[in-house]
DNA sequence: GGGCAGAATGTAACCGTTTCCACTCCTCTG
DNA sequence: CAGAGGAGTGGAAACGGTTACATTCTGCCC
């Protein structure tokens, strides 16, 4: 049975309030007495419950963090970020993701519900409403990549529209004419907005996007691999293949080998997110880099400064900017493969 | 204010003794006084607050997770594992990880008393002591890849020696001889058993390990790089390159290529893992397969086990299968670019 | 030396549950 | 019909902290 803060107490020859008050340096506190209770508490191998604790002040020091399933990849990465930013402030992470399913989305929620002071959601699928209904009234929470933007919450987007629209500006700069996306997921927000990007570009530079142009993927590697096989069965072979994310680049790069075709000389690929094995695939990847451990870092930092300011402080809507990298596999030429990592994460 | 179990009892006219016992279905309820309490928490909107609840029944519904942060892939599969099994038991998880330092560690685990009610702990440089001072006496902990085997808690850990030892063995019998391994981490159990599999099956074959054969990495497609890099620089070419896990062996792969040497006419390269990019790379990849996600679900039913039989159940020492995975990288010319993705997690 | 401010400390209420125990009705049994 | 036993319910004590408020010390000033 650990010690309780009566034992220490009454060992100290105290009462409770004043181990408190030394245990969280909070009042006065005559030097004599807080060493005296500090050694007791030592010996006593006194942790404060924070059980107990968080009854009392009615916080958890502890942020929920919601994601998706799907992404392998990205999961790591976000929870890099939100992980980094959370011990800097002495804040836990319970962790939940969901499956697909809007309801169990919802009963994630709620599940987080009095456990957290905070919650960082990723959601391209969700309704305010269900925020609504699940949370308790305003807790402090920060959307990421959310299809909503509600004023009510912080927002956090990555330009994918930006990213996705430079990129395929790139690929027609370079001379490529017949260009082809395999977008990831239907309904998703991500896929939906590079689509977009994809789209608009073309219409910029006077061309119209080919109605066989989009394939949907679901951006694994194996969909990469099945859609190029599709694209290159079509009657026109494409000179560019342009997939919403690297994994699915890295399938299309697979299908475009089984199949004797070269790349770049007969056929260009593209990624997005700029994976680590980007760069050392063969050739590597030309890609739009997204700093995802950034997007996490950046959620807690917002969540943070929500619950610090008792959410009386600005909603913030925030869109993380994106960067090209061009390496070899767009036919540019100008990357070369560089002996040590990139530092993926400042 | 959200409504407590005595608003609850006193709109229903009944003591909270009772509503509690409505909620957690405990103890005997008349049909009609249960119907009308229901009634008046769905209007009321009642969730019981779970810190009080936690606080009375001293337990938190919640599970410890503590990852070293150094595995990309790894981490995001071990905890799908862990989250589902977890899901399913309708417990939590809080999460964190620490960075190389073991005194982080020790304030990592300090940190998850009282707010979990038992801990996965992947940690390879942990010594039993460690465990003895930080955790509140007898805690339910599952250590993943320790370098402990204490019997007071359950171990889970992989194969390596195996898994290392028959990929060696494979190389031997396609006739390499000039065998170079490209170890991971310094004083990584993994890292070390994986070294004594391929030591082993050399031995065994007869062969002596050269000075030289050995490098360590980090378990990073750079230093996978670089280091083959220098095994190239050495007097003699290599004939099969052992990295340690996948992304060195991406690696490599990249260094070769850029060397101008084919694989795996030239040079054969295999790997450790099987993540799923593996099996996309060019030349797809040998390597040994490890179920991650797999290791994070026995890993958190081990836990739920001891949890729920309060610790007085046998502890278990589990060691997972690898299996042996040929492809086209290590020249065995069996494996072909499958079209859809193997189903990782069952 | 009395009065007073402020520091140091103590008392006890409170946070929202669970649960032990006591109590009241019934129903059944001998 | 007395008594046992069980179903249904309520009262109140935990659980282990925090904190508002009360009280006691100190030292200082006039």
């Amino acid at each position: 049975m650990p010690a309780t803060i009566r034992d220490v107490a009454r060992e100290a020859g105290v009462s409770v309030a004043t181990v408190s008050r030394v245990i969280n340096d909070s009042g006065p506190v005559r030097d004599e007495t807080r060493r005296r209770i500090r050694e007791v508490a030592q010996r006593l191998r006194f942790t404060p419950n924070t059980t107990a604790r968080s009854l009392s002040t009615r916080r958890t020091h502890t942020i929920g963090v919601l994601l998706p399933d799907v992404y392998g990849e990205f999961f790591s990465e976000v929870m890099r970020g939100v992980d980094q930013t959370a011990r800097q402030h002495k804040f836990h992470i319970l962790i939940s993701s969901w499956h697909s399913e809007a309801r169990e989305l919802e009963a994630a929620i709620r599940a987080m519900r009095g456990r957290v002071d905070g919650l960082i959601l990723m959601a391209s699928e969700l309704e305010s409403a269900t925020l609504e209904n699940n949370l308790p009234e305003r807790a402090p929470v920060v959307l990421i990549n959310a299809g909503i933007d509600d004023a009510h919450y912080d927002t956090l987007n990555i330009d994918n529209f930006g990213g996705a629209c430079a990129m395929t500006h790139h690929l027609l700069q370079l001379g490529h004419r017949e260009l082809r996306m395999i977008r990831g997921a239907a309904k998703n927000r991500d896929a939906d907005e590079r689509e977009k990007g994809f789209r608009f570009a073309l219409a910029q530079a006077g061309l119209t996007c080919g109605k066989s142009w989009i394939v949907t993927g679901d951006f694994t590697e194996a969909t990469g691999y099945r859609l190029t096989q599709e694209l290159l069965a079509g009657p026109i072979r494409p000179s560019a293949i342009f997939a919403a994310n690297d994994s699915m680049a890295v399938g299309a790069l697979s299908a475009l080998r089984a199949a004797a075709l070269r790349v770049p000389e007969d056929v260009a690929v593209v990624g997005f997110d700029d994976i680590p094995i980007a760069e050392y695939v063969s050739p590597a990847l030309t890609t739009v880099r997204v700093s995802i451990a950034r997007l996490g870092a950046r959620a807690a930092e917002q969540l943070f400064a929500t619950i610090h300011a008792h959410g009386k402080n600005e909603r913030t809507h925030e869109v993380l900017p994106t960067e090209l990298v061009v390496r070899r596999s767009c036919g540019a030429h100008v990357g070369e493969i560089p002996a040590s990592a990139v530092e993926r994460f400042k």
